[in-house]
Formats: C-alpha cells, structure tokens, sequence
DNA sequence: ACAAAAGTAGACTAAATGGTTTATTAAATA
DNA sequence: TATTTAATAAACCATTTAGTCTACTTTTGT
C-alpha cells in the first residue's frame, strides 16, 4: 500500500468513526479533514465528494462487522457455541466494536428513505448476517446437535432484529441490561433444541 | 387554540415527518418553511431555534405513539389481546403509522451521541413503554389470565428491542416479513403461558 | 540523479445554512 | 370601530457548506 493508498484509508478510517456517532448529515467534511490531519485538496485527490467517502466508510465498517462475525463463528465448534460467541459479540452496546454503536442499526435509520446505496450495503449486509447465521444452525441440525424442530431462518432473523434493537436501546436508556436479557433468552431458547448434552 | 398556536402546531406536524424521514441534520429550516408554507420571519416567530422545533416535533410524534399504545391497550380486555394488538401495531414497517418508520428507533440512533435533549426524551418514551407492557402482564398474573413463570419485565424489554428492531431492519430490507415473523414468535411465546383457554 | 507523476496544502468560490431585522398585515379586544 | 397586539413576509447577514484551482512538495521509475 503506497502512500496515497495509506492516506485515503487513513481518511475512511478516521471519517468511520465520525460518521457512524454523529450520523453523514451531521458530519461536514471540515470535520473529516480535521480528524484525518489533511486539507481540502488532499481530500478531494482521494475523493470524488463526500458521498464516495460516506460509501467508502460504510463499506470499510460492514467489512470490519463481517470479518469479525466470520472469525468468531470459525473460532468455535458447535452450533451454540458459535451462536453464542456471535451474540457475545454485542453484548455490551455502550462500548461497542465499532464506536458510536452498531453501524447497522445507525446507517440503517439515517439512509433507509435518503440514500439508496447506502441502504442497499445495509440491505446486504443484513441478509447475509440472517444467512450466515441460519447456516449455522442448519449444519447444527445436520450433524445432530440441534433438533430439526428449530426454524433456522426465523430463528437468525428474530435474533437479528434483537441484537440490532436492542444496540439501538441500549444507548438511548444509558444501560447494557436490556442487551443482556435479550442474549440469555436467545442462548436459552437455542439450548432447549439441543439433542446431546454437552 | 387561536391562529399563533394553529400555525407553531402545523409548523410542528409538518416538521416532524421531515425530521422523521430525513433526520434533524438531514432537514434544513428551508425544508421546513416549504412544507409548512410559511417564511424565515413567522418561524423565528414561533421558535428560537431549529432546535427548540426538533425537540417539539419528537414531543409531538412520542405523544403519538403513547396515546395509540395506550388506546390500544385499552380498547382490549386480556392481557394477550392487549399485547397482541400492541405487537400488530407494528406489523407494517413500510407503511408505518408515523411516515419515515418509528421515530424512536430513527431518533435513538441519530441523537444517542449528539443531542442528550432529545435522547434523555427517547429514553423516558422507552422506559414508559416497557413498563407499561410488563404491567399488563403483570395484571394478567394477578388475573389469573397467565401463569406467573413468565417474567414480565424481562418479556416486555424483549419485544421492545424486538419490535424497534424490526422497525429499522424491515425498511433496509424492503420487507414485512422479519416483523411478521417476530410478532408471531412473541404471540406464541406469550400464548404459552395463558393459564384459561380463550 | 532526474524527470514525471502522485500527493498535498491552502486560498478561493458559489451556494446553502441558521438566524435577525424591519416593515406590513391580520386578529383580538376595549 | 379604533387601537393595540400578534402574526407574517421577505430582504438581509454572517457563517458554514461542499467542492475547485493553483502552486508546491514528495515519491517513484528510469
């Protein structure tokens, strides 16, 4: 990554961060250049307007959310382990991964009746966290560990919704409880599927 | 309500579903002015600031959703139908009650690291409806209507997460169905604890 | 080492922003 | 109905906005 690569990453990097507390509306891009130590001139070598940086910055966190999710589904073995581990993943919205909360839920309000392409990265994002995450419970059933009478893709979507309201909540009521009632109720419910005792 | 306080209330109403679909920093005073077919000189008139009509325009959509929730529950007797009806108010993200989606999860994540104002009103707005939902629940215990296993807070804190977060997912996703699925889910969860068939 | 290319700074612009002021019109009330 | 008070329009202002341009500096390939 030469120089130019390393600055304009540096900049989706930093603008991220920005974008995703304060919301794109709320960020000028005077306060990118700011927290990525450039000029206007800079900025605009690298980008086409503050729109090709906004996509730049939500691509950059999704492809972080899904990196994350993947490792931490192939860290463990069993179904409910992995679903475990994914649900462990936000189990503490008010220090989040990424800060200013789950982009997901952030970008999803802001740019669902604004921006299309934006709303489109979410859309996809969002399928196929719902996908993954059945999957997993597919190949639990498959290899005996779940039962069959457990709906994978309406369990993954309900999970979704959950984990994505409650990262919303919990910010808005300054309280990480609503998040941890929300994961002990999922892990038990995937539990009492469970056909081997671990 | 003489013609001063029709016009601050219309200047509300219209404001509200911009900042409702667009955000607050996604609407500019020009936006309002146009919807509400008015000029710089009657708004200053009825506002100090455009954030003194952001924080009227949430008061004014929060006293919305109150006034449906308790109607609804209300206008039933048990304790099911009461949440039934509650969960069915939501069962059309894309053609919602309020034009532009819930305003408490499209508020929650715009204003949760920017405007304690109106955050510290979201929060109450949540922190009433769960406690509302739980106490019917909790009537529905002491009724007999249902068994007292089920934890009413805890069950109440669920489907608010639930619900908003379908309300953020379902329009990314251009679907009803997470919603659909989710309401179903909660309908039967809460069914299984009724002590009387209906 | 040097020419060409890439990267960067910062002054600049035009339009949009939130907000003020002044003059005018409409409403309420004595 | 006269008068005073509230409501409104629209020109105006300072600041911020996104984006351009030119000049300078740093890399890079030869």
């Amino acid at each position: 990554m030469n120089k130019g690569e390393q600055k304009r990453q540096f900049i989706i990097e930093q603008a991220a961060i920005l974008f995703n507390e304060r919301g794109i509306a709320g960020t000028s891009v005077d306060d990118v250049l700011e927290v990525a130590n450039t000029s206007k001139g800079c900025f605009y070598g690298h980008f086409e307007s503050k729109d090709e940086l906004a996509q730049a910055a939500v691509d950059y966190l999704l492809g972080r959310l899904n990196d994350r999710r993947n490792n931490t589904i192939n860290k463990h073995k069993t179904a409910i382990a992995k679903i475990g581990a994914v649900l462990d993943n936000s189990k503490n919205p008010l220090n989040s991964y990424i800060e200013g909360g789950c982009p997901i839920v952030n970008f999803s309000t802001e740019t669902d009746d604004t921006n299309p392409a934006i709303k489109s990265k979410i859309k996809e994002m969002v399928t196929t966290a719902i996908t993954t995450i059945a999957n997993v419970i597919k190949d639990g059933i498959k290899n005996g560990e779940l039962s069959n009478a457990i709906n994978p893709s309406e369990f993954a979507t309900r999970m979704m919704l959950s984990i994505e309201g409650g990262n919303a909540m919990c910010r808005v009521l300054n309280s990480t409880k609503p998040m941890q009632i929300m994961i002990k109720s999922l892990k038990a419910e995937l539990a009492s599927y469970a056909l081997v005792k671990a």
